[in-house]
DNA sequence: CGAGCGTTTGAACAGCGTCAAAACAAGTGG
DNA sequence: CCACTTGTTTTGACGCTGTTCAAACGCTCG
């Protein structure tokens, strides 16, 4: 990994402090941090290590991911770029975070965050807001982990990763290991279905990182 | 259902807002609310419902659920004296709730929650402490549904359930069917296994609504 | 005592996981 | 440019776990 120049232009006095320039959290709350680099599969914090720093995906893509004793994996999200990540209530993450590409992030000092949110009620809402869209998000992948079969769990992925992307080409920073792990499956049962959706002509697989929807109907009935 | 008064003493002039007395949303934060009685199975909020109020189990139990299309229904969470639910970011429920038991429910106008918090960080604070503690609770709760089978779910449920009331003993308020939709399985595998752990020496069940924990590390391991 | 639920139990079935091998993709070094 | 290696994805055969369907059992309450 490597701290980066944010922008082309070299930094000056008036928009480098020594906690980094301003940068926005959220479109409403900008806070002193700096950007990092991560290559592919690098690991950007584990679980159980100290939470003193907010992510934001500024490019690339991220997954936070947690583990059984046994080693079974749980993929808790993808981040894409605007996702904030890695933000907790304790002292310690509670997940680790690994770029699932080469990827810039965003980095906010933990310290400065419980410092605008203390004299700040506007900010104090924005956080909070930032943790219940977090909450909503998983609420909904809660009732595809408890309630829906293989094709359904599949086609729900799809198509969040299309409307994010806001484009029926999707593609796809991650493996089907990740997928299956995401999903509560297996590798070879994300792969057999999509494969089967692509043989009912619902989807097209020009490569295995990328997926076209051809028929979104058909896997919302999924 | 039935306004209740709060406690033995009549209320008073100092007690009584035209808002209700204050009450504990939590420990730190206190707003003023009223009291509702509700009957085993009645329904408190339904699901798309205006989000006007927030709710704290005082007696009782509660259960929050929400369906797919088909009817596949959901249990997101089983709520016991002292948690909160019903709290939302949007303008309506994402979930309905409904009495497990005959119970007593806080209630609190969610706009003296939003007020509160617009001019008092600290109160802001705890709300956002409050939905941090929903996710993490979740997020537990999604690692048991993506990857665990159907004996660790139930030992799950047990164990947390037994911390919960910190007793061997577990009152089970909820059904067969309950349990099964909040962790994904059927009643016949939920009951199933119960009757194997009991076989196993692991637990008893007096009755249906009761199990006594008398092999904690045989459920941890489960 | 009988009706109506919820729970338990059984038998058959199916969906998904497991294991193994083949196909494919991406580098690496000659 | 090709042979070789390594890791990922696909495909196939098989078996287990959990579901489905059906029936029996046991509460609770008229």
């Amino acid at each position: 990994m490597q701290i980066e120049s944010v922008t082309n232009e070299a930094p000056t006095a008036t928009n480098v402090s020594p906690m980094g320039r301003l940068l926005p959290l959220t479109p409403n709350l900008s806070l002193p941090g700096f950007f990092m680099g991560f290559a592919r599969n690098e690991e950007i914090f584990g679980e159980e290590e100290p939470a003193d720093f907010v992510y934001k995906v500024a490019s690339g893509a991220v997954r936070t991911t947690r583990f059984l004793c046994d080693g079974r994996r749980q993929i808790e999200a993808f981040h894409l770029p605007g996702d904030v990540f890695g933000l907790e209530r304790g002292e310690v993450h509670r997940f680790s975070a690994e770029a699932l590409t080469n990827c810039q992030i965003m980095v906010i000092r933990r310290s400065a965050l419980d410092r605008a949110v203390e004299r700040d009620c506007a900010a104090a809402r924005e956080l909070w807001v930032l943790t219940s869209q977090d909450l909503e998000r998983i609420q909904e992948h809660m009732l595809v982990l408890s309630r829906k079969n293989a094709a359904e769990r599949v086609a729900s992925f799809l198509l969040k990763l299309a409307d994010r992307r806001a484009s029926d080409i999707v593609e796809l920073p991650m493996s089907r290991g990740d997928i299956a792990d995401h999903l509560g499956l297996t590798i070879e049962t994300v792969s057999r279905t999509m494969t089967q959706f692509e043989r009912d002509n619902v989807i097209a697989l020009p490569n295995t990182r990328q997926a076209i929807l051809k028929n979104r109907a058909a896997l919302l009935a999924a």
